[in-house]
DNA sequence: CTTTTTAAACAAACTAGTCGGTACAAATAT
DNA sequence: ATATTTGTACCGACTAGTTTGTTTAAAAAG
């Protein structure tokens, strides 16, 4: 028999859930723009709680980004790992993972609601020099990820004009970032995914033998 | 009869002051983060002053968003003019086309500051519903043009692979804004410019005879 | 004269952060 | 077994300072 009362108290859903909840919040209202007392209503906890949690708003501010960087690399990882499984050649693997995003995408039905990188630099005096390492650090890890596997294409099938590496990696970053800004601004989710193609298909031409 | 004191004072040079610098500080604190008083320093102008020309700050965000858009759609056009008295076929004035923004952005030494288009939908809830409308009507601007392009492109010259003229379009867009992000997150201004020559090559491949 | 700007005070609401205190489970002592 | 202590999680009133916006009287400038 368990009751509620038997319940040890867990921390961790406590900020677990301001976590969750200030993530929208800053993705609705930007980092200055949301207030601690917001977050306690949405939350339903208390001053105390919150700050028990987190020391301070700049606290919070790594905490938000720390975890977000942490489910985004995660996902970086779960599309290579797919690719590397279920695809041979390297140009296969490559334009699978493209491909595993824009399905992620396209099933969306309403915008995206955002990225915390991107509100980390439309507001870059708001969030401490720690969040914003956290931030190039993860598109670095983008960049190098995506690079081996471009260079691995190179090698193995060879290109139609010259290309940067880096920058042939930094696209697909770029695209993303920018979808979520055009489907926003434009109210379509789908949009986002539509972008993802057109870099599949730069790929594709790229690539082509 | 013209008499010298019928010549009133001019108060556009001040309103122009503090849009310009108010546009810099919303780039670097987002609009939430930005207080009036920061504005006033900045323009060493007083509060009676600024609410004289702005009747609140959510008119600011109008003002500030209607004076960008303005000149975003200007350089639109400038480069558009451009390359119809430049370039004779379609596929050389669509390269030619995002050439010159390559060339605008090749030239910078330190990350653009930013786009206020990009700071709306950052924090939408901070901005009223008509600023927004500003946005959406730009970047459908910047499609239709393009798009425009596209299409006598696709008529002149057809394409390798079948594309959807307004995704491709938007491209341009999202990789400018993405391109942006980027740039500031690396702190590198060279970002922006090698992203745009990403884009030109799928338009190079996909346009190749 | 009219428009624009100053200077300074003021208010009402909001904001980050503090602080003394409570509830409760596990550990320790008796 | 029972009593006491300790540490974690949480509460909510309070404070010091900030923010938007108002008001008013006077001054500058074409």
């Amino acid at each position: 028999m368990l009751y509620i009362w038997d319940m040890p108290r867990d921390g961790r859903k406590t900020k677990t859930r301001i976590i969750d909840e200030a993530t929208t919040l800053v993705l609705e209202n930007g980092f200055a723009g949301t207030t601690i007392d917001q977050i306690l209503e949405k939350t339903e906890i208390t001053k105390g709680a919150f700050f028990y949690h987190f020391k301070t708003k700049n606290d919070l501010a790594l905490g938000l980004m720390d975890h977000f960087a942490t489910s985004d690399l995660n996902s970086l990882n779960e599309a290579l790992e797919y690719v590397k499984a279920n695809y041979k050649t390297p140009k296969d693997q490559l334009i699978g993972f493209v491909q595993f995003f824009i399905n992620v995408f396209d099933d969306l039905e309403q915008p995206y609601a955002g990225c915390l990188y991107a509100s980390c630099f439309n507001e870059p005096e708001q969030f401490p020099d720690q969040a914003k390492k956290i931030v190039s650090d993860a598109i670095l890890e983008w960049r190098k990820q995506l690079g081996d596997l471009i260079e691995a294409v190179l090698n193995d099938t060879g290109a139609k004009l010259i290309v940067d590496k880096n920058a042939l990696a930094d696209n697909f970053t770029v695209v993303m970032e920018g979808g979520f800004i055009l489907s926003k601004a434009l109210g379509d989710a789908k949009l986002t995914a539509n972008q993802l193609k057109q870099y599949r298909n730069y790929l594709q031409l790229l690539f082509a033998h």
